[in-house]
DNA sequence: CGAGATTCATGTGAAGTATACCTTTAGGCTTAA
DNA sequence: AAGCCTAAAGGTATACTTCACATGAATCTCGTA
């Protein structure tokens, strides 16, 4: 792919990127700044696992784009790089991003995922948690081996299973013969810890990380660096960076928020055929991935939560963005389903649908009582009025409104 | 007039069901000796 | 007799339903000042 992409630029004669790659989240760069003390941190932490031996289970807390995941990530690669130079195999390390719908949402289907990863393959559905658990074992206990699991959004993990499955993961170390298992959980809610079984507190959180967000000066670097390796020369107006910076800096130092804007205003500006990416791109960059963010969670919903979520569109329309009820929803959804003759679910169903909204970010949920009226959900959808259409066009292609 | 009881519309927990899929097991059939 | 295939039996995870009880403030009721 890599190669293609070159290609083609190069070919095409007039692109702005030299190698877009760079500026992807999940690159990896050789070098990382103003993360130093970190990834000291996490490589003194993890160093144990060079010859194998367990190390101590790691929490890493942060906002989005602090670096968590990167530094993670760079570390678990040398070290595996390290380990093979010494032509040893005693260290394996999955990455399991909880957050995954339909991936990695269950704890049955994060140890399919962990599985996988380890090349042995579980069937979706069909098999107990248990028999799962087994074979797990079975598959990393061949061998002296330190496993280091690393799950990522782990507090999404959390809120949706119950904490039980990481406690039996720390326990599970005493069923091994010769492998080990540490983990390393990341996640964005400073908080997280405060929720869980004092057990697996304490077992889990006997290394914590609170990984700072980075300030304005430091995206700039972060920047100035990634750009060089991402554009051609002279491809950025002046003032790109430090305004994609600032930008991101006012969203907590999300770096991945700064990159982002960078590779999406340069995007813009190519397709527009401009020879040099913008400032005004990269305000239109900040809007589309505002609005692309949202359409993807939209788009990857299931159909239920489409037809939910469309009513509760409608809804809003219809009352010029003043907030409502669960019953109106549940009314108005229900004329949906019979109007395209899809199954209706109960209301109890549709209660728990719009609780993940919730938390997805999508509607904004209130659960209130209004005396006599009762107590509902008051509701407010959160989705900006410049995508509702396209919202809804997505909806309708993929439930066939018509 | 105010304290306490009522009430409404839905939140919420627990248990049950449907579906789709898995493994095991017991026949039944084929095959090679 | 051994090997292989197939279908039935028995089991699970997940998404959803059913049942039953919990909530909490506006409203009502009624005794009292």
């Amino acid at each position: 792919m890599v190669e293609i992409d070159k290609i083609f630029d190069s070919f095409s004669g007039r692109s702005l990127f030299k190698n877009k790659n760079v500026l992807r989240i999940n690159y990896v760069p050789e070098a990382i700044s103003h993360r130093d003390k970190q990834i000291e941190n996490v490589a003194s932490i993890l160093a144990p696992a060079l010859k194998g031996e367990r190390v101590s289970n790691l929490f890493v807390f942060g906002n989005t784009g602090s670096g968590k995941t990167l530094v993670v990530d760079y570390v678990s690669d040398e070290l595996v790089k390290r380990v093979q130079a010494n032509g040893e195999d005693v260290l394996k390390i999955v990455n399991v991003n909880c957050k995954l719908k339909k991936v990695a949402d269950t704890e049955y289907r994060i140890l399919a995922e962990i599985i996988r990863q380890f090349g042995g393959s579980v069937p979706v559905t069909g098999l107990p948690t248990d028999s799962v658990y087994n074979k797990f074992i079975e598959i990393i206990d061949g061998k002296k081996q330190l496993v280091l699991i690393v799950l990522d959004e782990i507090d999404q993990a959390v809120k949706k299973i119950s904490d039980g499955f990481l406690y039996t993961l720390t326990r599970l170390n005493s069923e091994l013969r010769n492998a080990q298992i540490s983990l390393v959980g990341i996640s964005n809610s400073l908080t997280f810890m405060d929720g869980l079984d004092p057990r697996v507190r304490s077992s889990l959180g006997e290394e914590e990380l609170v990984f700072p967000p980075y300030n304005a000066l430091q995206l700039q670097d972060i920047l100035k660096e990634r750009a060089l390796q991402a554009f051609n020369e002279g491809a950025l107006e002046e003032g790109a960076i430090a305004k994609c910076a600032a930008f991101a800096a006012r969203e907590h130092g999300d770096a991945r928020r700064a990159l982002d804007l960078l590779r999406v205003a340069g995007e813009l500006a190519e397709r527009e055929g401009s020879k040099q990416a913008l400032l005004r791109h990269i305000d239109e960059a900040n809007k589309k991935i505002e609005r692309d963010k949202m359409l993807d969670i939209i788009e990857s919903e299931p159909k239920q939560f489409q037809l939910v979520l469309y009513s509760i569109i409608n809804l809003h329309e219809r009352t010029n963005g003043r907030q409502f009820f669960t019953g109106d929803i549940y009314d108005n959804y229900e004329g949906i389903c019979n109007k395209t003759r899809n199954e209706i679910l109960t209301q109890r169903r549709v209660s728990d649908i719009l609780a993940e909204f919730d938390m997805l970010g999508i509607i904004n949920a209130r659960v209130i009582s209004k005396g006599r009226q009762g107590r509902t959900r008051e509701i407010k959808l959160m989705i900006p009025n410049s995508i509702l259409s396209k919202a809804k066009e997505i909806i309708r292609d993929s439930v066939e409104l018509g």
